[in-house]
DNA sequence: TCTGGGGTCCTAGGACCC
DNA sequence: TCTGGGGTCCTAGGACCC
């Protein structure tokens, strides 16, 4: 069996747990740069507040409710992120960390326990110890975990916010409730295409023939379906080192001058490179890209994007910021008002497998500098050391209005309580 | 005026090899 | 008139997740 545990609007919730005067009231909180609704509470949700909501759009509704708004503070998320997956990590001897908000258990061996109270214990616990509400579906494979994680979610009271699907009754009826759309798996156009084949729940979709899945979904969809069916197909999977890092943002204002964009650029190069430094991995290939505001029909637009070849592997800060700019150099042209830049590397070999180039290569000066470079912003903050093509002065170039305290990884943040 | 960021996997088709 | 068979590698595009 697998349990599904998945914490009820995430962000929304760990801003509550130091705001407990805004338990039931709507609240939502903000992409970068305040831009779009990345979480609801249910309280918002019930207003009407769609996810991805523009949030100067939706600025009268905010008001009108009164929906307490807040600017995204990842810092807090992280760190309450691993508390929960800390507790859950006690609670059975496999886990996947699957998400931000969310993980599967393997509830192997488990045949003498009480699944429904055992669930309910994990739910019980992650709130009195964090605070945050979560939701636990079980069942006997990932997919229908995930379609009982959803019953649980929809139905809180009904259900004690857990929901057990252990006999084949109930993983009919689940199926015969969750509609194709909310499968897991099944996205916009896969949605659409099976409405239109008048399949209009996951169990319809079980209904399916194999070859029909395989040709028009590939082997994933297959996989699913067996899934959904109580096949177990899917299983808990290992960490593995990313394939692809990046570091893109919007800009806070429209960006003319290379100058500033060369500044973006550098950043977030120095970011990819720590990153690659952090899973002990160099890169052999960049891709830089920046593009104008593609909402602002009256300006004119441009976008581009060029792949470099690096000469060799690398995951030094210069170096890397090197390479972006001359990349930047290739596509940047005048006259355009820029909103957005990224670097995104890929092509990894291990750090201890670099291929020497008959050449060029990566300086070996630079490893104990980025080491150094990197046990410095460990213990003194993010950014200390910066590279002289960085802005020098400010560390944060996002708007962040509504920015709460970072409570529990900062020192001289922490909760104050008034008496 | 203002519209996020970061990932993964699969498949088809083209280019190339012998 | 008639033009093989069996591979690999790479890339772009499409789909999905949070």
């Amino acid at each position: 069996m697998f349990a599904l545990v998945d914490c009820n609007n995430f962000y929304a919730s760990c801003e509550r747990v130091f705001r407990p005067d805004l338990i039931r009231k709507p609240v939502v909180v903000l992409s970068n740069n305040d831009g779009c609704v990345i979480a609801r509470s249910n309280e918002a949700k019930a207003i009407g507040i769609p996810m991805g909501a523009p949030a100067f759009e939706y600025e009268m509704l905010l008001k009108k409710y009164n929906v307490h708004v807040f600017s995204a503070n990842f810092a807090l998320y992280g760190d309450m992120s691993q508390r929960v997956m800390s507790i859950l990590s006690e609670y059975a001897p496999d886990m996947e960390i699957y998400s931000i908000d969310e993980a599967f258990l393997k509830l192997d061996n488990f045949e003498k326990f009480d699944l429904q109270s055992y669930g309910q214990e994990i739910q019980r616990r992650v709130v009195k110890w964090t605070g945050i509400p979560v939701s636990v579906g079980i069942a006997p494979t990932k997919a229908l975990a995930k379609a009982a994680n959803r019953i649980a979610k929809k139905f809180p009271e009904k259900t004690e916010s857990v929901y057990l699907i252990n006999s084949d009754d109930k993983r009919i009826k689940a199926l015969k409730w969750l509609k194709i759309e909310d499968v897991w798996g099944i996205g916009r156009q896969h949605g659409k295409r099976l409405i239109a084949k008048s399949v209009n729940t996951a169990y319809d979709f079980t209904q399916l023939d194999d070859a029909w899945v395989k040709k028009n979904m590939s082997i994933m969809g297959l996989r699913l379906k067996h899934d959904l069916q109580g096949v177990p197909v899917l299983d808990l999977e290992v960490p593995q080192p990313k394939k692809n890092i990046a570091t893109t943002r919007s800009f806070e204002k429209n960006y003319t001058e290379f100058e500033q964009i060369k500044e973006r650029v550098t950043t977030f190069a120095v970011s990819c490179a720590e990153k690659l430094r952090h899973q002990h991995s160099c890169c052999n290939t960049m891709m830089v890209f920046i593009h104008t505001n593609g909402h602002r029909k009256d300006l004119t637009q441009y976008s581009r994007n060029i792949v470099v070849k690096l000469p060799f592997p690398t995951n030094s800060s210069i170096e890397l910021a090197k390479f972006a700019t001359q990349a930047l150099e290739k596509i940047f042209r005048n006259g355009y008002c820029y909103k957005k830049a990224g670097v995104i590397v890929m092509d990894f070999t291990p750090e201890d497998q670099k291929q020497i180039a008959i050449f060029e290569n990566s300086n070996p000066k630079h490893i104990p500098l980025m080491q150094a470079v990197d046990r410095i912003n460990d213990s003194f903050g993010q950014q200390k050391i910066k590279l002289a093509s960085q802005d020098l002065h400010k560390v944060w170039k996002m708007k962040q209005e509504k920015l709460s305290q970072r409570y529990t990884t900062d020192i001289n943040e922490i909760i104050s309580i008034h008496v």
